[in-house]
RNA sequence: GCGGGUGUAGCUCAAUGGUAGAGCCAUAGCCUUCCAAGCUAAAGACGAGGGUUCGAUUCCCUUCACCCGCUCCA
């Protein structure tokens, strides 16, 4: 499937348009259309109804270590910016970065290390040609030496036998340090001068509080709806009566300022996340993790994702964050991808205790395998906590404990997209000439399809019409229903098909008589008659609700 | 944010320094008894801003969006 033409079918049936189109658009925005808002709101509300309504905190579900409650939370886009220091988002969203005008790359300001080097310059013909010193670049790596001296090798077009006649003066030290770039030889460059000033990232959305508010009044509108629910734990202990191991879940609007919005829908600005923060003993995350892992994978099956272009890639350990003790990432195989690549729906993270202790104690950094509150130069915690009691005491055990967190982190719009992606479908039917024509047709899940079923009247004669209109009025009590009485049955057959409407019901001649309608399957193009007064119970039967 | 490419109707494609054409789709009506049929009607576009020009969709500049490659990817 090519996925221009996905494209044009979500525009050209009303499921997804770019936002501000006719102001030329907005990079990284997109708009869903009069089904798009149904398709997505099936999708998370199947996310919801499965993940809490439906949880019976009762039993102990399949893989599950025991059992578990869960609840929800709606919190707000704006938080005290403070909540954004101790996440460690306004240090991680903040980069400083240098273009080299050369190479056409684009490095973290911090992270471009070098050192002073004085060398000759190869001249023609070997000969030896001008002194120079030059400040020669590298990322940071293992061995920075060794990587810098062979950028100083290439630099002055020297052999490596020659390393010893380069006069390296001072410590390796980042480029942040130096005022002027004139001399500075960027890490991929030839020539030297190639670096700009850095300039600022910001890939947190900025506003401002109050309507005189300055820089003081200052907050962003939130990158994860995850940290809503650290900050409202206590909270949720204090007024529900729910006990660890519980799960917290909300769906909600985030937004990123990314670099790079592309691949359609895939990389937004503004998006929607559906997660759950998962509290539970220390001595019992690891299992917790995996369950968690599990659950999400299969959910994502039984919802129609089956097959090669799903998979579960648990995280290297080089790949970890400092503070997990494992990550699994669930992929989907997007057809915008280059082949072989897989794009992420949902990332399940083990993040242990970092969020809690953050919002109790400041923001943390790795020091050899503990965490510990970053300093400021004066010693001081560097963005401070709320000092607030964030462990729980459990009345059972009488054992007091700072919670573990599994999160499962699921992108509303991304598992949108992969359902429009997978359920795009091409097969021929035969035309009335009997000669096979094409056709297109989305096979969702009937959970997630935004219309379940369509009424047509199969000519407007005869009272087909008022038959078709009382059984739409009917079902339209209980789920999302067209009626279509235009043109030829055939046309609003496969217009019905483009939209992923499983069921079709027409009313012809025999209803009349006899009372009963055709059911067409959307998949088989199968009908079946059945009676107009069982239709509602057949239809649920089906659509298994 | 950088480099390259592309912007004409919802879609596919024309033509033009002087009133921008067509097919499909969609709309209304007629006709039609089961898988995109037919007839009729009406509607619909030069991505945006600026400049040159008597006149710009066409030439120039800027900008926006999309595609590809970098970069980024908590």
């Amino acid at each position: 499937m090519e996925m221009d033409q996905l494209v044009a079918l979500c525009k050209r049936r009303g499921f997804l348009f770019q936002s501000s189109e006719i102001y030329g658009g907005l990079n990284g925005f997109w708009d869903y259309g009069p089904l798009g808002v149904l398709l997505k709101k099936n999708v998370k509300d199947a996310w919801w109804n499965d993940m809490v309504m439906s949880h019976n905190e009762m039993i102990v579900p399949k893989g599950a270590p025991q059992t578990y409650e869960m609840t929800g939370l709606d919190c707000t886009i704006i938080m005290h910016p403070q909540v954004w220091k101790c996440s460690g988002h306004y240090d991680l969203f903040h980069d400083y970065m240098v273009d080299c005008r050369e190479s056409k790359k684009r490095y973290r300001y911090d992270h471009v290390r070098g050192r002073w080097v004085t060398g000759t310059k190869r001249g023609e013909g070997g000969a030896p040609g001008q002194q120079m010193r030059v400040f020669v670049t590298t990322m940071e790596t293992e061995n920075t030496q060794t990587a810098l001296d062979e950028v100083a090798l290439k630099f002055f077009g020297l052999r490596k036998k020659d390393v010893e006649t380069l006069q390296w003066e001072g410590d390796i030290f980042p480029i942040s340090r130096l005022d002027d770039f004139s001399d500075v030889l960027g890490p991929d460059a030839k020539h030297v001068g190639t670096l700009t000033a850095p300039r600022e990232f910001n890939l947190m959305f900025k506003t401002v509080i109050g309507a005189l508010g300055g820089e003081d009044d200052a907050s962003f509108l939130r990158p994860e709806t995850a940290q809503g629910i650290f900050v409202n734990f206590k909270n949720v202990c204090d007024s529900t009566r729910v006990r660890v191991p519980f799960g917290i879940a909300q769906v909600g609007k985030s937004f990123r300022n990314e670099i790079t919005p592309r691949n359609f829908t895939f990389r937004s600005r503004e998006f929607e996340q559906m997660e759950i923060e998962f509290f539970c003993h220390p001595s019992q995350s690891a299992e917790w993790y995996r369950y968690w892992r599990d659950r999400r994978f299969s959910w994502y099956t039984e919802m129609g994702l089956a097959g090669e272009r799903l998979r579960l890639r648990e995280h290297d350990a080089d790949e970890l964050s400092h503070y997990s003790c494992g990550t699994a990432d669930i992929e989907y195989q997007f057809p915008f991808l280059p082949p072989g690549e897989f794009g992420e729906l949902e990332g399940i993270a083990h993040r242990g205790d970092f969020d809690l202790r953050s919002h109790m104690e400041g923001k943390l950094v790795k020091d050899g395998n503990t965490l510990v509150v970053e300093k400021n130069e004066h010693g001081q915690p560097k963005h401070r906590g709320s000092g607030k009691d964030l462990t729980y005491y459990d009345d059972l055990t009488k054992e007091r404990f700072t919670p573990h967190v599994i999160e499962p982190s699921a992108g509303a719009d991304r598992a949108t997209l992969a359902f429009l992606c997978e359920s795009y479908n091409v097969d021929t039917a035969p035309d009335e000439n009997g000669k096979p024509q094409e056709r297109v047709f989305l096979k969702f899940n009937p959970r997630i399809a935004p219309i379940k079923a369509a009424v047509f009247p199969l000519v407007k004669k005869d009272g087909m019409p008022e038959i078709a209109a009382e059984i739409y009025g009917e079902l339209k009590k209980s789920m999302s229903v067209f009626f279509d009485d235009k043109g030829a049955v055939g046309r609003r057959y496969r217009r019905q098909d483009e939209i992923g409407t499983p069921y079709c019901i027409t009313v012809d001649g025999q209803t009349v008589q006899d009372g009963t309608v055709t059911l067409r399957d959307r998949d088989t193009l199968k009908q079946e008659r059945v009676k107009k007064d069982e239709l509602l119970a057949e239809l649920n039967g089906r659509l298994g609700r």
